[in-house]
DNA sequence: TTGAAATCTGAATGATTGCTCACATTTCGC
DNA sequence: GCGAAATGTGAGCAATCATTCAGATTTCAA
């Protein structure tokens, strides 16, 4: 049985790895989880079946890396816009954290799409729900300069209402992002304006 | 080769092919599109494998034919809301009209999110679009009683929105659809309110 | 009661696919 | 340059799965 290479040492292992990871994607992208086999993603990546072996234990890690690396470049992003309106007035650093976090996805709405889809049923509940949660607290913290009465469901449903606005447009092959940022925008606004006062 | 039948005529076949697709459902929800092979839709239909190509040419059909019947279900169910209170107060038909949609996905929203996944990459794109127009169109009437400056997109969004709250409550196993109506409440009504005055 | 149509059965088939392994090629410190 | 470590190769194995078909069982009109 393959282990998995320990460690890659020279620069062409690196460029071999990001290759399957971008072909994965690409072919997640045009096909969906059906053309998505490893012969497939060999051939995309321009290397051998038996490279995907030397990096991954098997397709289920090769899915799980992609999706760790969408969800961390989303977190960090969505972590900048929060640090980079500190100073902002609060409608503009909620609109700022939706512009970062919205526009990210939206570069590529199927993908995010089907990694959504695949992180259910893959062993990354845990950890993705986890990186979740942490997502939930820095909306949260922007959301409460704006209304300060808003909680941790407020903050999750934030989200939800952006991701539904995306996956739709996606579905549609929407293709004006300023226009869908227009409408999210006016989704959590309207959303948090309407908070019970308490 | 097998043409699926042409007719049922006698009750059992008509047990057999409900018992199929609600297998189908079954599956779907417990193991998503990975478990769900012919053998295993046969055994938890308690018949054959053959007795699925009797009523269906392929395993795609009967995905499609469980996804028409979700949907032709749901939009019956918001056809009625509308019907229903078209002598209530425009607040309080709007409300109807979510609690009808949400409620109805809510019920398995599992299998709501899996059907709409597959949607997207079954043949059945077009007939889906035009179903989706078809309830974007009575939502907007609905919508329109509260904010007449509403148009399509509008409907779409509401419609949008209350998807990606569904979706989110499903993956967290959130329990209380009350609740989530409630909010689902809110998010459409505040995203109404903040239209665009003209 | 009977026989023809309707329905059901499930082992067998062929195609697909994840993964392995024995070997080839490339890199790089010395 | 040299050799060992790193990296790459791809035919082929084993498992899985959609689909078929020849025949068994059930229904029902006459």
């Amino acid at each position: 049985m393959h282990q998995p290479r320990k460690q890659a040492r020279q620069a062409r292992s690196r460029v071999t790895q990001t290759a399957i990871i971008e072909a994965t994607a690409r072919l997640l992208e045009s096909q969906g989880r059906n053309g998505l086999t490893t012969n497939a993603i060999a051939e995309r990546a321009g290397v051998s079946v038996g490279s995907l072996y030397q990096y991954f234990p098997n397709k289920e890690a090769i899915l799980a890396t992609l999706i760790r690396d969408k969800r961390q470049k989303l977190l960090k992003g969505m972590q900048q816009a929060v640090l980079d309106t500190q100073d902002a007035s609060p409608a503009d650093a909620v609109e700022a954290l939706i512009r970062a976090g919205m526009m990210h996805q939206y570069e590529r709405p199927t993908l995010a799409f089907e990694v959504e889809y695949i992180e259910q049923r893959l062993e990354l509940a845990d950890e993705t729900a986890a990186l979740a949660e942490e997502m939930a607290q820095w909306v949260l913290a922007t959301v409460r300069r704006l209304q300060p009465s808003a909680g941790l469901q407020e903050a999750r449903d934030v989200v939800a209402i952006t991701k539904g606005l995306i996956n739709a447009a996606a579905m549609a092959g929407e293709p004006d992002g300023n226009a869908l940022f227009a409408r999210a925008r006016r989704a959590v606004l309207g959303y948090l304006s309407q908070m019970p006062e308490t």
